[in-house]
DNA sequence: ATCTCATATGAAAAATAAATCATATAACTT
DNA sequence: AAGTTATATGATTTATTTTTCATATGAGAT
């Protein structure tokens, strides 16, 4: 395997992660509105937050003692598009793990 | 969340399942054929095999005793194109899990 | 029918990733 | 400078995935 491509998709393999990123195809949200969107803990969303950051999935910037984190709509949203589509031709509409 | 979109990631996300998916991009192939070009262990390469193909992600033929895996590459491989652009755009090359 | 080759399967073990909890830091407010 | 709000971090626990190993099945050859 030439690069570790594999990696980039483990954000979008986490339940977390992907909610997160979900929330932010809306609109660029704080760590705490996103807390409060997802009704999940602190701590959590913020480890998620910073892996997520790491790939370049989402980015920051801060405000005040606020960080708002805003998606990589570049790659991201068509991407998610693609699933969308994959599920639709060949999944009817879902994809089974197992 | 809508649907659970982020299962199928999970093939991606696996390093055993996307060199699979790597080695299947240049042809169809049997599982002795997969086995022997990543040197791996055949009920590994079983086990991948299935989930992948219940994802559909890659499609299989039986051919006498031989069972033929194909890439589906109508939504997997421009999947991987979207990967590589990003790496290309926002990772330099590469894209770290922590 | 038996043998061999090709692949699949299930259960247990091992590896990996994610969540939790306690605590730390950073910026603003008073 | 002490308090408060917002977020981050590290270590541990917990959960999930993946591999392994032994065994089963299926198809063709003898």
């Amino acid at each position: 395997m030439k690069n570790k491509s594999y990696n980039f998709f483990t954000h979008l393999a986490n339940p977390t992660k992907f909610k997160i990123i979900m929330a932010l195809k809306e609109s660029p949200l704080s760590v705490t509105e996103i807390i409060n969107t997802l009704k999940e803990e602190q701590s959590k969303i913020s480890h998620n937050l910073k892996s997520l950051t790491q790939c370049h999935i989402v980015e920051v910037k801060k405000q005040g003692k606020k960080r708002i984190y805003e998606l990589n709509k570049d790659t991201i949203l068509p991407m998610i598009e693609l699933v969308k589509l994959h599920a639709r031709k060949y999944c009817l509409g879902k994809c089974h793990k197992d």
